[in-house]
DNA sequence: TCACTGGACGTTTTT
DNA sequence: CGTCCAGTGA
């Protein structure tokens, strides 16, 4: 394998504003066709110089030899903490620093603030500060990519030129509305339906070979929904999440030119966070990668938390038979949390009968001990949380540091009643800002100006604000059959469609944020809310204000791309996207969404049999135990400094007061990494007496 | 057509 | 215990 690249163009693509902007610059002389690296000082070293490259000099010698293979198929396998995403992030500023046309990299992460994140590093690495040039590489996640291949090759994937792109929300009331039309949404679960259909297109099953082989009534439904759901999602022109993916699939497996072109595009491949990859991307993947074979992932089988969704390890597993030649890179050693986090971390997994045993260990300080606390119920669980953090931001320590996980999302609720008691900033990641109902109103005005067949986006938004459009009205909107309606509805149909016409308008020539605001006056919405005495009203008309405020970032795409581009965004936003770079307060989120992200100090919260690990889906294939282990493991390496675990002997679910039983993970762990917590008397005195009421 | 209300039902995790 | 939604009456 060839250690070096031969380097392409190497003239440096940006002209440097300031020298001193620009500490890192490309060299080349002709006659050996070798690149170097020019230090601030002036003086120019080889670019695979180990202790001069700043880009080596930050990384261990496991992490560099990602550095020396950039031909070729690599696979980084390392636990957590390792610094696996910091090597992909080197990796992509070395190939560009040597040469290698940055549009021609392609680097596949899970979240779209993850690709920001590389986005920006690799920015820094290699540019300081200079301004972003039109030269850079490719960052997206999976869902991303697919709609950037499918809106450039809309024709040939059969695609109308504009198409929508639908949340689990629009697809959950799909599904809904097929069930009843079958008359049978009493016996089925729609959201059972819909992951049933979401696993299989994830699978990369059709329609028709799940129909060919469906066998119980289960199946037999959802074959029925299916056809259901794939009918209305192609008269309304719209594709759900996974069509993103899997109709990019079909587009590249079938056709051969296309295929090509996109090889020749990205000629470096990368993907973090590949033990997540399901059937559809890692096929895609397949099919992305070029004769050079160059595509280097990167992954670690124990933080594989998403197998209910159809992500698999066994791509990594088979990872060396499908790419042959393939090199293999493990880190081993963990820079970000202490000595006795990893160990009770590595402890823990080490209980997975189905991994591969690997070694990480810390030269970071021992640490304290992870610290226990055993609360009566979760309201003395939440206050020990708030009292806590509390103290540590008296300590000095910032509340952006900390974070509070937690294994489903109800769980938040009694957290942030504690931490508001207390004056404790807080944000709940999750709470998705495209995800509130006046939100989502304003869009669909432009998804349904954009895209006329988007029924379910007229249906939303046909009495919003009010216009006299009832249930009768709309069907015979949505059915054509106008001209049947008493004058009255007739009007308001008319109103109606003269709203849509001026938003069309608008978007046809306005940029983003001018469009937006002007849909948001001339349909009255923001009249309706601001006449309204509502305090959760005057709170939706600042929300419409802010989301004026972020459509200005798509305002340098010319209309109607920029509305086009901030749809896609925020269809595809990920829990992770609403912490922004520069947020205050402490992170409230569960432990999915915690993928990934680091902080000094981790609260993991609820910590019962039952909850987590979780028994929801105990009759289901999808329960998995060891999953639930793995979960538990990524909660805990997120900690840098110190974790505190807690669980409660009482917690009311399902309006149901119910006694827990400690979580058998936290049996787990060695005694001697642990520290309990005592109670505060004053919070077990009174908690104590209505806990003997029950 | 729309506002209100009682009852059913839910909590796994999400791009 | 809350939330959401379907069904009711005005
Ligand atoms: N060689 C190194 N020198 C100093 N710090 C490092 C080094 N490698 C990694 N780190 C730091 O360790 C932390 C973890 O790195 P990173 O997030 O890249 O790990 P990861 O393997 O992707 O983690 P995970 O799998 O848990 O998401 C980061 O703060 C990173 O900056």
């Amino acid at each position: 394998m060839a250690k070096t690249t031969i380097p392409r163009a190497v003239v440096p693509s940006t002209p440097a504003r300031k020298p001193s902007e620009r500490w890192l610059r490309i060299a080349k002389t002709r006659q050996n066709a070798k690149s170097g690296v020019l230090l601030p000082c002036g003086r120019m070293v080889p670019m695979n110089d180990t202790h001069q490259n700043p880009l080596f000099a930050a990384l261990n010698p496991a992490q560099q030899e990602a550095l020396h293979r950039l031909n070729g198929p690599v696979m980084i396998v390392a636990g957590a903490g390792s610094g696996k995403t910091r090597v992909l992030t080197h990796r992509i500023a070395h190939l560009i620093a040597t040469g290698v046309p940055p549009e021609t990299i392609l680097g596949i992460t899970f979240t779209n603030k993850a690709a920001r994140e590389m986005r920006d590093r690799v920015r820094a690495l290699l540019f300081g500060n200079l301004a972003p040039s039109a030269r850079e590489p490719l960052l997206a996640t999976f869902h991303s990519l697919g709609v950037r291949i499918l809106r450039e090759f809309a024709p040939q994937a059969g695609l109308p030129r504009s198409f929508s792109i639908y949340d689990r929300a629009d697809s959950l009331k799909i599904v809904k509305d097929s069930l009843r039309e079958l008359g049978a949404e009493k016996q089925w679960e729609p959201r059972a339906l819909l992951s049933a259909i979401s696993r299989a297109k994830g699978d990369a099953t059709t329609l028709s070979a799940y129909r060919d082989r469906a066998a119980t009534p289960f199946e037999e439904i959802v074959v029925r929904v299916w056809e259901r759901y794939e009918n209305a999602l192609q008269r309304t022109n719209a594709l759900d999440f996974d069509d993103l993916l899997s109709r990019t699939l079909l587009l590249v497996e079938s056709q051969t030119e296309i295929q090509q072109i996109l090889q020749e595009r990205w000629r470096y491949i990368h993907v973090d966070e590949f033990q997540d990859t399901n059937a559809v991307q890692y096929r895609l993947l397949r099919l992305l990668v070029g004769k050079e074979q160059n595509i280097c992932v990167v992954g670690d089988v124990d933080q594989n938390i998403y197998s209910w969704r159809g992500a698999s390890i066994r791509f990594m597993l088979n990872f060396e038979s499908d790419f042959p030649g393939a090199a293999q890179i493990i880190l081993e050693e963990n820079y970000r949390s202490t000595q006795t986090i990893v160990a009770a971390a590595n402890e823990l997994i080490s209980r997975n009968r189905n991994r591969i045993p690997k070694v990480s260990h810390s030269t970071n300080e021992e640490g304290s001990p992870v610290r226990l606390y055993a609360a009566y119920d979760e309201h003395d669980e939440a206050a020990f949380v708030a009292r806590t953090i509390r103290e540590r931001l008296q300590e000095g320590v910032a509340s952006r540091e900390i974070a509070v996980l937690y294994r489903a999302n109800f769980q938040s609720r009694v957290l942030e009643e504690a931490l508001l008691r207390v004056g404790v900033p807080y944000k709940v990641v999750g709470t998705r800002f495209f995800e509130r109902k006046e939100v989502k109103d304003i869009l669909s005005y432009a998804r349904a100006a954009l895209n006329p067949q988007s029924t379910a986006d007229i249906a939303r938004i046909a009495n919003t604000p009010p216009r006299g459009i009832g249930k009768a009205t709309l069907a015979a909107l949505l059915a054509e059959r106008e001209h049947t309606l008493a004058a009255r509805a007739r009007n308001a149909v008319a109103s109606l469609r003269r709203d849509l016409k001026a938003v069309a308008a608008v978007l046809a020539t306005e940029p983003a944020s001018h469009a937006i605001r002007h849909i948001m006056e001339l349909t009255g919405y923001l009249r309706m809310l601001e006449a309204s005495k509502s305090e959760e009203d005057k709170e939706r008309a600042e929300n419409l204000k802010e989301l004026v405020s972020l459509a200005a970032e798509y305002d340098h795409h010319a209309p109607p791309a920029g509305i086009e581009e901030m749809l896609a965004q925020a269809a595809l936003e990920s829990d992770q996207d609403t912490l922004r770079d520069n947020h205050e307060g402490v992170a409230l989120m569960t432990v999915h969404a915690a993928k990934g992200l680091e902080f000094a100090e981790v609260f993991v919260v609820g910590l019962e049999e039952g909850l987590f690990p979780s028994y929801a889906g105990l009759n289901d294939a999808s329960r998995d135990e060891e999953e639930e282990r793995r979960l538990m493991y990524v909660a805990m390496t997120r900690a840098q400094k110190q974790l505190w675990l807690s669980w409660a002997q009482s917690r009311m679910l399902f309006g149901n007061r119910s006694v827990q039983a400690p979580s058998s993970f936290l049996s787990e762990i060695d005694p001697s990494y642990l520290e309990p917590v005592q109670a505060e008397e004053e919070a077990r005195e009174p908690l104590r007496v209505i806990y003997l009421d029950e």
